[in-house]
DNA sequence: TGTACATCAGTGAACGCGCGTTCACTGATGTAC
DNA sequence: TGTACATCAGTGAACGCGCGTTCACTGATGTAC
């Protein structure tokens, strides 16, 4: 492969680390071209060598932090009984860390209000992602579920966006971290019948 | 009082109903001045008549199109026990009704995400809308709660806000209706101990 | 009741700003011979 | 290996647009006498 070409998919790498960082902090509205690039210490007149239009990139964006975050999410789960290992996922994504570190976390509560109230885009790959995250949470859930199974892992899923989006947009109030909390408790009843409060990670 | 007084009055009500609409339509960033004022058959400049700044009007538009969401949502409950009546509530806030009609329904799915991702700015009047819908639906949660109820009350309404953002976000995809459906049975599930699918409302 | 002046809700243009996208240009790299 | 030309990633200014807010102005209404 060319230099050329090498130094090309570089600078690709280094935007969409850039854009994952901005997006997950503050949603597809607010995170500029210029500010992306800039953060990629390039300038904003490149971007339209690398993507076709704004929309392409943050579809990318939303699959790639997307995979990142199921991937840390359900990673080193160990040998416990599955509603253990769902109960760490849980307490995982509702925790005041995930709530903290946006940059880093799971990009759906930056972006799933902003999907709601738009006119169209986006759509498609959110579906696709919350699709991903319920099909690997549904093996984690408890036996007798059956049937109903996909939908409880839908509601968690619901619950552990509308959750932490909750949490965030209350940061500095008493109530962010009793949301956290009421969440995980919530989604413990869910798992057991009874929340057995603090439960121990991984 | 004044007919000039009546007359800015009227003006005010007017502003407030456009601006209602339009904001659970489209959230805050996205509801241009111009456009509200426009939908109130004023222009542009006459708005600083009424509201010091956009922000001052947002807070009121959260806490008075809460106020009368809590309102429709409390209604007519009937005479039923107390986990029937908050079924009936969880109900019709997870309906599809509900999510197609964003411009007569509850402000906090429009506008969530957008606090949460914002720097500053509506988080208080955010706290006091959920401290509000918490405090009423608590006395409709099952005596075995107990202690947590107060809990109860708030992850239901992660999970109501959460759900029907989330199925406002997947509008056209077939997750859509699963993702309303499987917060109401999850939210069943929380109230009995089990899911007695296909309630009655009111 | 009538007149002169003051008030102020509402108008519409202008302000500065940030946005996504386009485009002429640059200079390093690649290709042909 | 050396030279002439082609390619194209990246630059930075400019585009048209929408935004929140300001401001000089208007005309109907209110007030003083």
């Amino acid at each position: 492969m060319n230099a050329r070409t090498e130094r090309k998919q570089r600078s690709r790498e280094t935007i969409l680390q850039s854009a994952s960082r901005l997006v997950r902090e503050r949603g597809i509205a607010r995170s500029g071209i210029a500010e992306i690039m800039e953060g990629a210490g390039l300038t904003v007149g490149g971007f339209y060598a690398h993507f076709a239009s704004k929309q392409v990139l943050m579809d990318e964006i939303i699959r790639r932090t997307g995979a990142e975050m199921r991937a840390r999410l359900f990673a080193r789960l160990g040998e416990k009984p599955r509603e253990a290992r769902a109960a760490v996922v849980l307490k995982r994504y509702l925790s005041p860390a995930h709530r903290d570190q946006e940059e880093r976390g799971c990009p759906l509560p930056a972006v799933t209000g902003e999907i709601a109230t738009a006119e169209v885009g986006h759509r498609d790959v959110l579906a696709e992602q919350i699709d991903l995250v319920a099909a690997e949470l549904r093996p984690l859930l408890p036996e007798r579920a059956g049937a109903r199974a996909r939908h409880l892992a839908l509601g968690l899923v619901a619950l552990m966006i509308g959750g932490l989006t909750l949490s965030r947009a209350l940061r500095g109030t008493a109530l962010s971290d009793d949301v956290l909390r009421a969440c995980r408790e919530v989604g413990q009843t869910l798992l057991h019948g009874r929340s057995p409060e603090h439960e121990e990670e991984s």
